[in-house]
DNA sequence: GTTTTCACCGACCGATCGGTCAAGCCCGGC
DNA sequence: GCCGGGCTTGACCGATCGGTCGGTGAAAAC
């Protein structure tokens, strides 16, 4: 399962998909990314693809379906595509690639990656996405077991492991929504960019002492 | 502009609004923050408030006006309500201070705020919440400033200010995807850790020679 | 007492929604 | 020649969409 070579313009681990299916997954995430699963009509999906609406139903059973296939498909292969681009080494360098890979896969599958975590995230009706829940779930699992690593390994200090995942996936899950491809740096150059922003601090070495400052709660580290 | 009384169940900056209008902005953002703008019909909203769907058009001229009164309120004293709870200290502490204030705001306007960031965020048709993009880049630049002053007072390393706002305000904006009010911390409380991590960063004060670990870019500040 | 105002409602509109269906088109096998 | 089957289509369906309309009843204004 670690042969990614079945993705294709942009869309994920869609194997045996004929071009047509492909065209109709990719131009459905572009949609769905950009307008939002209700926001967007078989209409639109149809017209995008400068086909008949028709045709979108001999090749999927219903507009869920696409979604699903777009969805599942952008989050099927995340764990796996993150998993074997850990590096061994001190586990503060595996989390640093975990956000690395991460970032690499947003940037290959950018619509939907979007469109799968942006859709239906608070929506009653679960079902049309528990699979990919539990593989978020598994996935932030996987992030959770390596800062555990960092910590038992004495690399970073001992933060509340939960927080800390959120934190990082905060910055990477983000990113979707300020990220520019023809302005900004690679996604990977910013994943690594806040991965040192995280693990080192903001903080400067040598502590200023300024006039009028006052003993803070958030100082409570001894300057060294 | 100081006085924040206005607010009411938690629709805020709705002062001569009628008990009427101010349900059905309640009601409204709720429904948009957890099906989102095109999947809450008018029906849905009217019968939320128990009253008839030509009764909404009594009191608002369309759905995006009422969208915007849901959203823009929510943006339209973030700004104010933040600043107002800046204190004067260190940079760093006003820092802290931001992030506080805006976990409470996000804790007081739970459901404008998730409506409001979250539909329309890549809608080709900007004119609908240009209003609450300004705001929000005021918002932004605030931030800035404050990152901006840290540096000069030596408070906090020469990062990349936008960069750095950007993963504060990640921090922050993703909160309402995980975010529990029944079994997580408050919002404050959760922001006042992420300030925590990412001011002082996860790294441990005593660095550990892992056997076989070779020297990294991120480990690139030298022990101490 | 009359008129004006205002919150409110049920019925209705054209447009569009997701989805169906019978029928053509195209192309390789016989 | 023609035949079968996958790809493709336009016409069409009931339901629902955002929005409009005329009207009601009660309080406020005169």
């Amino acid at each position: 399962m670690t042969e990614l070579s079945t993705m294709k313009d942009g869309v994920a681990n869609q194997a045996e998909a004929s071009d047509r299916v492909l065209q109709i997954l990719a131009e459905a995430g572009r949609l769905f990314a950009s307008k939002g699963f209700e926001g967007t009509s078989m209409r639109d999906i149809a017209l995008a693809c400068g086909i008949s609406k028709s045709l979108l139903y001999h090749h999927f059973s219903n507009k869920d379906e696409i979604y699903a296939r777009v969805a599942v498909g952008s989050t099927l292969e995340l764990y796996l595509f993150v998993r074997d681009r850990i590096p061994d080494g001190p586990p503060s360098q595996k989390i640093r690639a975990f956000m690395v890979a991460t970032a690499e896969y947003f940037r290959r599958y950018r619509w939907a990656w979007i469109a799968s975590t942006t859709a239906f995230w608070n929506d009653p009706d679960r079902s049309r996405h528990k699979e990919r829940l539990t593989r978020r779930d598994r996935f932030e699992n996987f992030l959770r077991g390596l800062i555990q690593e960092a910590i038992d390994a004495g690399e970073i200090r001992k933060v509340d492991v939960p927080m800390t995942g959120r934190l990082i996936l905060s910055s990477l899950n983000w990113m979707h929504r300020w990220y520019n491809p023809n302005k900004s740096a690679t996604p990977e150059q910013i994943a690594d960019v806040f991965f040192d922003m995280i693990f080192n601090g903001l903080r400067s070495g040598e502590l200023v002492a300024l006039p009028g400052a006052e003993p803070s709660k958030a100082g409570r580290r001894k300057a060294r």
